[in-house]
DNA sequence: CAGCGCCCAG
DNA sequence: TTCACACATTCAC
DNA sequence: GAATGTGTGTCTCTGGGCGCTGCC
């Protein structure tokens, strides 16, 4: 049972929103913030609801007649508060697509003398009336016979301070109620009140900019070549100061580049690519470089990325592909193939259970087999470096709703935290020890947010039996090869892990015919090999129907 | 009137 | 604020 | 075999109301 909630909860949650960012950040906002912060601290606790209940809404216009609070006495008092306030406006001038959102089918029907067949659809309806509101002798007067229209002013600034609170755009006040709730729940670490996440106005600004961006363009498929390079030209400066910044507009200029090589314009792409070092920024480089014919070009970048790989992905690709290319100019020999991990082949009925589960279902014959694919083995990383991935590192943590440290997602994480790492390996020295951490933090922290561990996947007997059966220095390999890239290595595990009766264990990719292993499943696989951990590849056959029944 | 998608509240 | 994986299609050798 | 695109399940918390569509 959820617990109640004060009747007045979101406009507490909102003033600690406010303060927290006016205390920390009062530098750093605008005039205009400042006023409009002012303004609604001056108003009456009724106005104040009504205010923050239609921010919190998804839209920016509404109904006065459609707005009911129990906890507002007299709704049209605050509303005209509000409005002498400018924070909201009343009966703004509307363009009339807006205008006409505002109503239900039915009620444009009535507004119009003319109307059309009933049958027609909503949105038929709308568009006839935009393009010729005469053609059904439609009465805008009409409408206004349902009350007054409100607008909210200020949801820039209120964006602003969203982006000071939580450092993104995707999170807000129900963040508060979901906590309260119990329904999220978010590790107790300590926020840092020295180190601020936001250092100047321009940052701030190139923040808002870059999710103007964004918001212009969710799908950005569906864009012309003028558009993605009006996009990009948009786009903040970003240098090493805002990796969090530069990490999203990155992201975002190789999501433009690709589209633009979809539009066949691979100068245009090459030139945005060329912008960002985010993978796979550079490996798309090479890619349209040599489609072009720009075989030295090309192989230059390709030596660049083998000689510093941003991630796995940039350092398995650059060799090989280099070497396709000078074989098809006929100046290498044939690539040699890389090892092949071990590979069974086994026949099976077709069942409605996924091929994972049929095989886990087979193999669990002997002893148990369970569907597990990455969450093992990230899961017990979690649980095992759970205090160093939530301690208290400068700048780590800015407000009680983060479930991963901000930098979590840098190159450097692991090293902002080396020592304790390096601790924390080294203190694990018998399996027992890793056993009593795991199961420890599985039972303290059950249910917290955070970026390794995914809760309802991790079973407890599973846990416990994988951490008797597989060895100590597995578990390091598998540790540290995380460590060394935790993006690139948090996926691509084995689907099943095979505990059979006799003891040891075994993991097992899954291939369905037709099926074939990704770069990254290979690329544990030989990290696998390399440390002796038991793997084996089980390709399906399904048995075909020779004997009739 | 069932089914859907969207929006909202807590 | 997706992401990870499987599966389909196309092309080239 | 390589590359690309697409689909699916799983995430975000969930139940209820409303507006709309389409079928009977
Ligand atoms: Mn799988
Ligand atoms: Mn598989």
């Amino acid at each position: 049972m959820p617990p109640e909630l004060a009747p007045d909860y979101y406009l507490t949650n909102f003033h600690a929103l406010l303060s927290s960012v006016v205390d920390r950040y009062a530098d750093l906002l605008d005039p205009d913030e400042h006023a409009w912060h002012t303004r609604f601290s001056q108003a009456s606790v009724d106005a104040q609801c009504l205010y923050v209940r239609l921010l919190s809404r998804t839209k920016s216009h509404f109904r006065r007649d459609k707005l009911d609070y129990a906890e507002i006495d007299d709704l049209a008092a605050a509303a005209a508060e509000l409005d002498k306030s400018r924070l909201l406006t009343l009966d703004p001038d509307l363009p009339l697509d807006e205008q006409l959102g505002l109503y239900i089918k039915g009620e444009l029907f009535e507004a119009c003398a003319k109307p059309p067949a009933k049958t027609l659809s909503r949105e038929a309806l709308v568009t006839g009336l935009i393009e010729d509101p005469d053609a059904w002798a439609f009465d805008p007067s009409a409408l206004a016979t349902h009350g007054p229209i409100l607008q909210i002013e200020g949801e820039t600034c209120f964006t602003v301070f969203r982006l000071l609170f939580f450092g993104n755009l995707y999170q807000d006040l129900s963040d508060f109620v979901l906590r309260d709730l119990g329904l999220t729940a978010f590790e107790s670490y300590t926020v840092d009140a020295d180190t601020r996440a936001f250092h100047s106005r321009d940052q701030i600004d190139a923040h808002l900019r870059y999710h103007a961006c964004r918001a212009i363009a969710p799908e950005t498929r569906a864009l012309d070549a003028e558009t993605l390079l009006a996009l990009h030209s948009a786009l903040p400066p970003v240098d090493g100061s805002d990796p969090a910044l530069a990490r999203r507009v990155g992201r975002f200029t190789n999501e433009l580049a690709r589209q633009l090589e979809r539009l066949d314009e691979p100068t245009h792409a090459l030139a945005l690519y060329a912008t960002t070092t985010r993978p796979p920024a550079r490996e798309r480089r090479v890619r349209v470089l040599a489609a072009l014919g720009d075989t030295d070009a090309a192989l230059a970048l390709c030596d660049e990325i083998a000689s510093s790989p941003l991630d796995a992905d940039e350092a398995d690709f650059a060799h090989p592909f280099a070497q396709r290319l000078l074989r098809k100019l006929g100046r290498r020999g044939p690539v040699p193939a890389p090892a092949k991990p071990l590979e069974v082949e086994i026949e099976l009925p077709e069942t409605t259970l996924s091929v994972e589960q049929a095989v886990a279902v087979h193999l669990g014959c002997d002893g148990s087999c369970h569907y597990v694919e990455n969450t093992l083995f990230t899961g017990v990383f979690g649980l095992a470096f759970w205090d160093i991935i939530f301690s208290p590192v400068p700048g780590a943590f800015h407000n009680p709703f983060q479930y991963a440290p901000a930098d979590f997602r840098e190159p450097d994480f692991c090293t902002q935290r080396h020592a304790a790492i390096a601790d924390r390996l080294d203190a694990v020295q018998t399996r027992d020890d890793l056993t009593a951490r795991v199961l420890d933090t599985f039972d303290a922290k059950y249910g917290l947010a955070n970026p390794m561990t995914h809760w309802p996947a991790l079973d407890r007997d599973t846990l416990q039996l994988a951490l008797e059966r597989i060895p100590l220095a597995h578990w390091h390999a598998v540790f540290t090869q995380l460590l060394s890239d935790i993006a690139s290595y948090r996926a691509g595990l084995p689907d099943l892990i095979h505990f059979p009766a006799a003891g040891h264990y075994e993991l097992v990719e899954v291939k369905a015919p037709g099926d074939r292993l990704q770069q990254n499943q290979l690329r544990w696989m030989r990290h696998f090999d390399k440390h002796g951990i038991p793997h084996r590849v089980v390709h399906v056959r399904w048995t075909t129907d020779t004997v009739p029944a």
